[in-house]
DNA sequence: AGCACGCCGACT
DNA sequence: GTCGGCGTGCTC
């Protein structure tokens, strides 16, 4: 019987497509297997089999599978329901999914590889354009489509590639078996005979009188390989052993000549695999245990734990030991880290305790390896534990028993622009019990969301650790007020005197300084250099961005829109400017007031490559950096030793952004920059400088007093409707006609009223309200947490459906952002 | 998304 | 009279 596959394609389309399964083809096809299939009248894209069935579609004429790329699904069927969990909950579609979830090595499209079928011969003539992709493919039998358009020079190459493809004369290439040709490389061994130590003896003999370089590279050999160690024998690969041993091709040939040694080949991954001894972990101390004994026994009761400990008081530690649990006991472990704090500091400390159980997924590494992993998950014997960047979720796990998120707060474990803008951490926990794993959630400055679901929310476990690691004592934090010393002109630039006096002493006394700044370059807000004094909204409480275009000052939340005023309100100042200092400003600065000083910038302009912001860390590692001034970079998942002095330059830049989660994060930054600071026997000095010495969070990061601020925020986002009591979504309406758009907008907000009432706010112009030729409008949501999201979720997809309906709305772009941030 | 089809303005 | 603008609808 004929048989039939349903595909998702990584196309933002609601469905997926039906298309026939050759019989040559059939049973070859899988669930969860890719094909190259055809899709519309140009397009070759790779899809993923959904569902195999007999079922022939009625409606439509069906197209035919053109190649299937896996003998073998890529995909575990769990995937799939995690998949539609996220395309749901974030109300984007599977397509969306699928291109956020493979490598692009696994999802090629016109990179599709066609091959010349030796064998064809024309049944009927060929068209002119048909005999000239011949031609073409004649001279090279294999060529991409992309490849072909452009050496032909036709427009509608795929179409006659179909053609082509039709009459037999091409095939599709089977990329996977083209690009995953392993690597191998050349090893050494002893041969049979040499392995018998009397023999050996014997050739250490010959080799002493006749050939002493052959004898030493043997030696190296033996060093290297542990051979004679009654150890298991390291293998070795002929170009380290030619590399370390000095030797030349020409002695090591003499030793493969007499029989002493042996070549082989052997597939070696990509990625660098680790083989030296494993170190054993480290023994717990006592809070640490302590941690460690809850964090399994809330495991019994609950799915989700929620760690939060103080910096430096060896979280990481905690999760080794969590780690090694799991894997002894055969299960597969997850490690989340945020893209920016997955440094060499945490692998490098990982590799050294799991060697080669531990595989490394990330963004910027190159498409093969990530390839190379995928594919190395699916085999039988994975990689025992992942450490990777949000992406890593849509690995396939074959038993996955633990989730660590580490950095849990991060902001940057939300995706926002391509869909799926999917939370990490929140994806993660759903991941983790489809698989019937544990999610430990760790960091010094929990969300307020993931602490209120730790407490009263009551669905997390919650684990504290309150002891510092060696016992390095908290950095004393010194409040300075800059208002007052800008009015009395005693500023040095950003630098108020009391940190530039600390500075010097730290610099004295060969220690280290960190500054940091909150935002590289011009932030888009004024203040009044006399008071201070920022505009605020007057709906939303929080400071108004600058449109310099427009000269308007404008809410991110509510699109409320007012001018610059020419005189500050508050003190009747005239000298309203563009609020903060650049890095690179500082820098400057810096290098004026301490020329003798080394100094070094870590921003987005300085960390462009992997390298360039491993060198900055390294080299201040080393003590090469006295003065490193830096962006949120330095905050992440970094330790150093000799940091006394920590500057916070301007708080108030992190208070005031406008955005409702901007108290909560700035409390995060202060308290994890200044948690750099303090070495083994002194205490660090953080000098925090400030506009609004009074606010509550100044001295709530003083005392760090996280619970004092959280309570502080809980209670105001229940009072101002915001997460974690209310979840946020965002309504985004895009059309090219500004005047229709708002008419849609304010059609769209009646009918979502009609439902949701009172929980509608807007239309609003976002900040950034045309992105190219279109011009957007968002309408945001807030629905109750404890309401069903399945049927809000239902409701929105109606109303867009009913929007869309109209023929006068036609052309209008709806997409979500469902908890943003 | 991407592409073809189709209906209105400035050009050989 | 055609070339080409982008609005609209479809893709298994």
């Amino acid at each position: 019987m004929e048989k039939f596959v349903d595909v998702i394609l990584p196309l933002p389309l609601q469905a997926s497509f039906t298309y026939a399964l050759p019989p040559e083809m059939d049973g070859q096809v899988q669930i969860g297997c890719r094909v190259v299939v055809s899709f519309g009248r140009k397009k070759f894209y790779t899809g993923i089999v959904r569902n195999v069935h007999y079922l022939k579609p009625q409606e439509y004429e069906v197209k035919e599978v053109s190649a299937v790329l896996d003998e073998h699904p890529i995909l575990v069927p769990l995937q799939f329901r995690f998949w539609e969990w996220l395309a749901d909950y974030y109300l984007c579609t599977q397509g969306d999914v699928y291109k956020a979830a493979l490598p692009s090595g696994l999802k090629l499209e016109s990179e599709t590889v066609v091959e010349y079928n030796p064998d064809f011969e024309a049944a009927e003539p060929l068209s002119e354009r048909e005999q000239k992709v011949l031609d073409l493919l004649a001279v090279e039998p294999e060529q991409t489509v992309t490849r072909l358009e452009k050496e032909s020079g036709l427009k509608n190459i795929l179409a006659v590639v179909k053609s082509l493809l039709e009459k037999d004369a091409l095939f599709v290439k089977e990329e996977l078996k083209r690009t995953y040709k392993p690597k191998t490389e050349t090893r050494v061994r002893l041969t049979e005979a040499a392995r018998n130590e009397r023999r050996l003896h014997f050739f250490f003999d010959e080799l002493q009188r006749r050939a002493p370089k052959q004898l030493d590279l043997l030696m190296k050999y033996i060093e290297l390989s542990g051979c004679l160690g009654g150890r298991e024998v390291r293998e070795v690969s002929k170009a380290e052993l030619l590399k370390r041993s000095g030797a030349t091709p020409a002695v090591f040939s003499g030793l493969v000549d007499k029989g002493v040694f042996e070549v082989y080949q052997q597939e070696v991954g990509r990625l660098e695999t680790v083989s030296q001894a494993v170190m054993s972990l480290n023994e717990l101390n006592v809070h640490q245990q302590r941690a460690f004994d809850e964090i399994r026994a809330s495991f019994r009761v609950k799915n989700v734990c929620l760690l939060h400990g103080v910096t430096s008081s060896g979280k990481t530690e905690i999760y080794i030991h969590l780690i090694d649990e799991a894997v002894r006991q055969g299960k597969q472990v997850l490690y989340l880290l945020p893209e920016i704090a997955l440094t060499t500091q945490i692998t490098e400390r990982l590799k050294r305790v799991f060697g080669s159980r531990l595989g490394i997924y990330h963004s910027k590494f190159p498409d093969a390896e990530r390839v190379e992993v995928w594919q190395k998950q699916l085999s039988h014997e994975p990689y025992d534990i992942i450490l990777g960047v949000r992406s890593s979720l849509f690995l396939p796990f074959q038993r996955l028993g633990l989730v660590i998120v580490d950095e849990e707060h991060e902001n940057t474990y939300k995706q926002q622009d391509p869909a799926p803008r999917y939370h990490a951490r929140n994806a993660a926990i759903v991941l983790a019990s489809m698989c019937g794993a544990k999610t430990l959630l760790g960091t010094a400055t929990p969300s307020v969301e993931s602490w209120y679901n730790a407490t009263e929310g009551g669905k997390y476990a919650l684990v504290e650790l309150k002891e510092r690691y060696k016992e390095i004592q908290l950095p004393e934090i010194i409040p300075v007020d800059i208002k007052e010393l800008q009015r009395k002109k005693r500023m040095n630039g950003p630098f108020s005197p009391l940190l530039l006096q600390y500075v010097r002493e730290a610099l004295e006394q060969k220690e280290q300084v960190i500054l940091f700044q909150n935002r590289r370059g011009f932030a888009p807000m004024i203040e009044c250099h006399t008071c201070g004094w920022m505009p605020k909204c007057k709906n939303c409480d929080v400071s108004l961005t600058y449109h310099k275009g427009l000269n308007q000052l404008t809410c991110h939340y509510c699109g409320y829109t007012q001018p610059v005023p020419r005189q500050c309100p508050a003190c009747e100042g005239v000298d309203l400017r563009n609020r903060g200092f650049g890095t690179e400003k500082i820098e400057d600065d810096v290098k004026a007031i301490f020329p003798e000083a080394r100094v070094a910038r870590m921003d987005l302009d300085t960390t462009r490559t992997r390298a360039a912001y491993e060198r900055i860390i390294h080299d201040f590692q080393q003590g090469r950096t006295d003065i490193l001034i830096g962006t949120q970079m330095v905050s992440k998942g970094l330790d150093f030793d000799h940091v006394s002095v920590v500057g916070i330059l301007n708080a108030d830049s992190m208070m005031n952004y406008p955005d409702f989660r901007a108290y909560e994060r700035a409390f995060q930054l202060m308290a994890q920059v200044a948690g750099r600071a303090g070495r083994k026997n002194k205490r660090g000095r953080v000098v925090l400088q400030t506009k609004s010495i009074d606010h509550p969070i100044i001295s709530q990061v003083m005392h760090n007093d996280f619970e004092g601020m959280v309570a502080g925020q809980l209670a105001e986002r229940q009072l101002f409707r915001y997460p974690p009591y209310y979840r946020l979504v965002y309504v985004y309406l895009k059309h090219r006609n500004e005047q229709l758009l708002d008419v849609m907008a304010q059609t769209m907000a009646a009918k979502l009223r009609a439902v949701f009432g009172a929980r509608v706010l807007g239309p609003d112009k976002p900040p950034v309200a045309r992105i190219q030729t279109l011009f957007i409008r968002k309408i945001v949501l807030k629905i109750e947490t404890n309401a069903p999201m399945a049927r809000a979720r239902q409701l929105l997809v109606q109303v867009q459906q009913e929007m869309v309906a109209e023929d006068r709305f036609k052309s209008l772009i709806v997409y979500y952002d469902v908890d943003p941030m």
